[in-house]
DNA sequence: TACTGTCGATAGGTAATACTTATGAATAAG
DNA sequence: CTTATTCATAAGTATTACCTATCGACAGTA
C-alpha cells in the first residue's frame, strides 16, 4: 500500500452524494433525447465508449439500472426516465446560473451598495443613477448617504462596493475623479464686506458675524478652514452640520457667512447669497477598496456618473 | 504530441456545460454554511488544501469569483452566494432522486404495467392487487385484461411488466406459478347426460346441443379441447367467446354446455349449472421477460397474489 | 516589536476518473 | 449466410481529485 497516504478515514463524504459529473448528466440527456448511445456520443462529440462507460458509472453511482436492452438498443427504464428528468432541470438550472454568473461579472445585473455624501447625493450623483436604473434595471442598488469618513469605514468593512467621498482616499482604496467642486464664500446679502471682518479680527476685536460650516473634523471642513486661513480669515462657527442644505439656508435667512460649493448655493429658488471669493477646490471622487478591484456595476456607475456630469467638474478621466 | 489520440476535435463540448463535480458543489455548501475552508474540510472529512482546490476549479469553470479575501479568511461574493443557493438546490434534488430510485429498487414506488387474463382479473388477482394498493399506494398500476397471447406479445413488446396467463409461458419468458384452476364440464339443468352426447358422435348424427367455448386458437381451448378429446368428446361450439361470464351465462340459459374454472361456474347467485367431469387443469402464472428479471414492483404483487390465493390452487412458490 | 497560532494557498506526488482507439458480441437487415 | 449497426469491453493515456508537507499572510499577544 505504497503511495496516497490514507491518514484521514473516509466514511460518509459530504452528504452522501456520490461524485457524478455533469457531463455524465449531459451524456444521460443527450442519450434519453437521441434514443441512441451513438447518436448522443455524436451529438456529444465524445466517442461512442466513453458515453457508454460514463453511462454505466452514472448507473453504478445512483445505484439503480437507468437502461435496458431492447434489441440490440438501449431503452431507459422508469427509473431512467426520472434520472433523466433531473438531469434536464440540474442542466437548466446550471445553465441559468452560468448565465447569470456571465452577467454578473458583465455588471448587468447584480446588488450595488453605493455610499455617497450629500452633495454628491443631491448634484452630482443622482443624474448617473437615472441612467444606471434606465439602462440597467436589473441591478439592484443600495444607496447610503454620510460624510466621507463613516463611508470610507463602511466601504473597508464591506459594507459598501462603492462611495461618492471627498479626496483623497488614502492607504488600500482606489478611486476614480468624478468632480471637482468650487467653494465659494456666501454672505447674506446686507452683511458687511469680508475685508471688514478680516480687519476686525486683526484689531483684535471679534468677528461681528458667525459661520455656517460643515462639522469640525470633516474633510471638507478642513479644505475649507484652510482656505479660509490662506484669504486671511479666522471663521468663528456660529453652526455646524453636515447637511449643506440646512447651511445654505442658514445663510439665505441672514444668520451667518457660509462655504458652499457653487452647486449647492446656486440651487436656491432665487439667487439670495452673494459670491464671495473661492475659498477650495473640493475634490469629489469614486472610490473602492483597492483589494477587491472595481466592481463592474460600480465601474458601470462611474462611467455614467462621469459622463453625465462631463464639463461640469474636472474632465473625468476613466476608472479602474 | 505523443499518447490520447486526439482525433476527435472538441469545441462546444454537450451544452457548454463545464464538467462540474458534485463534490465540489458539496465543497462549496459546506464552505457557505461554516464560513470556514478548514471547518467545511473538517465537515466534509476531506484534506483543507483539496476542499480549496475544488472551490477554485469551481470558481475557474463557473468563471466567476465566488469568494473574496477578507482578513485570513475567504468571505462569498455575492456570485458565491448565489452559486451556494444553486448548490443546495441541486445537491437536495440529487438526494431526492436517490431516495427514488432507492425506493424504486426496493420496489416501493414507480409504475407497474400488469396485464391479465379474465378470470385471473376476475377472481385470482384482485384480493393481491387490493392489498398492493393498501400497501403501497405509491406504486402506480396500469392494468389490461386481454386473452394470453395477447398479453404475452404485450409483455415481449415492452408494454407490460408482468402478465397473469395461462401457462407454460415458453421461450423467452420466466415465470412464478400462480394457481392452476380445474375446468369441469358444466351443463345447463335437464341437458341430454354426456354419456348420450358422445354416443351421438360415435353413432355419426349430429350432436343435438352445441358447446360454449373460448374462441378457437386460445390457450385454453387448446386444452379444454384436449381434455375434451381424452373424454371422448369432439365438442360442437354453438359460441365462443373469450369472456368466461358470457359462457356460463349462455349455459345459465339453456343454449350449451360449456368448461369453466370452477371459481366462474359457481360465481352466478344460485348453482344453476350441473358439473360434469374435470376436463382440463389450467395453469395460471405470473410471468415476465427473463431479459430483465422481475419487476421489484411485479415481485411484490406476485406474492401478495400468491399469499391472498394461497390454499385455494396450487401451493405456490416463490417467484423469481 | 517579535512571537505564535490560525487560515488558506502552493508544491510534489499518487489514486481515481474520463477519455481515447481497437476490437468483440449480439442483433437486425439484405 | 453475409453484412451492417449498436453497444460493451480491453488496454492505454490524459485529466482530475486528493493526499502530505510546507509556506505566506494575518491576528492576537507578550
Amino acid at each position: 500500500m505504497a503511495g496516497r497516504g490514507m491518514e484521514m478515514e473516509r466514511e460518509a463524504g459530504a452528504a452522501g452524494i456520490p461524485p457524478i459529473n455533469f457531463r455524465s448528466l449531459a451524456c444521460l440527456q443527450e442519450a434519453a433525447r437521441c434514443g441512441s448511445f451513438t447518436d448522443a456520443a455524436l451529438e456529444m462529440r465524445i466517442s461512442q465508449p466513453a458515453l457508454s462507460q460514463s453511462l454505466a458509472e452514472l448507473s453504478k453511482r445512483l445505484g439503480a439500472p437507468l437502461f435496458r436492452k431492447e434489441g440490440r438498443r438501449r431503452a431507459l427504464t422508469e427509473g431512467g426516465r426520472r434520472a433523466a428528468r433531473y438531469a434536464d432541470r440540474v442542466i437548466g438550472q446550471t445553465a441559468d446560473l452560468l448565465l447569470w454568473l456571465d452577467r454578473w461579472e458583465r455588471g448587468e445585473v447584480g446588488l450595488l451598495r453605493v455610499g455617497m455624501i450629500d452633495t454628491a447625493c443631491l448634484y452630482t450623483v443622482p443624474a448617473g443613477l437615472s441612467r444606471l436604473r434606465e439602462e440597467h434595471s436589473e441591478i439592484e442598488l443600495n444607496l447610503v448617504v454620510d460624510d466621507s469618513a463613516s463611508l470610507l469605514s463602511m466601504l473597508d468593512e464591506y459594507r459598501l462596493d462603492l462611495a461618492f467621498t471627498v479626496g483623497p482616499a488614502g492607504e488600500g482604496f482606489d478611486s476614480a475623479p468624478i468632480a471637482v467642486e468650487p467653494m465659494h464664500i456666501y454672505s447674506p446679502p446686507g452683511f458687511p464686506p469680508l475685508e471688514e471682518a478680516g480687519a476686525a479680527e486683526e484689531a483684535g476685536r471679534a468677528a461681528p458675524e458667525g459661520w455656517a460650516l460643515f462639522p469640525a473634523g470633516s474633510r471638507t471642513r478642513r479644505m475649507v478652514d484652510q482656505g479660509l486661513v490662506r484669504l486671511g480669515i479666522q471663521p468663528r462657527a456660529a453652526l455646524e452640520s453636515a447637511n449643506p442644505t440646512v447651511l445654505r439656508q442658514m445663510a439665505a435667512l441672514g444668520y451667518a457667512r457660509t462655504v458652499l460649493p457653487r452647486q449647492v448655493a446656486e440651487a436656491g429658488a432665487a439667487p439670495v447669497l452673494e459670491e464671495g471669493p473661492l475659498a477650495a477646490l473640493r475634490p469629489v471622487e469614486g472610490v473602492w477598496r483597492s483589494a477587491d478591484g472595481l466592481d463592474p456595476r460600480a465601474r458601470r456607475l462611474i462611467r455614467l456618473v462621469q459622463r453625465e456630469s462631463e464639463g461640469e467638474g474636472a474632465p473625468a478621466a476613466a476608472p479602474g
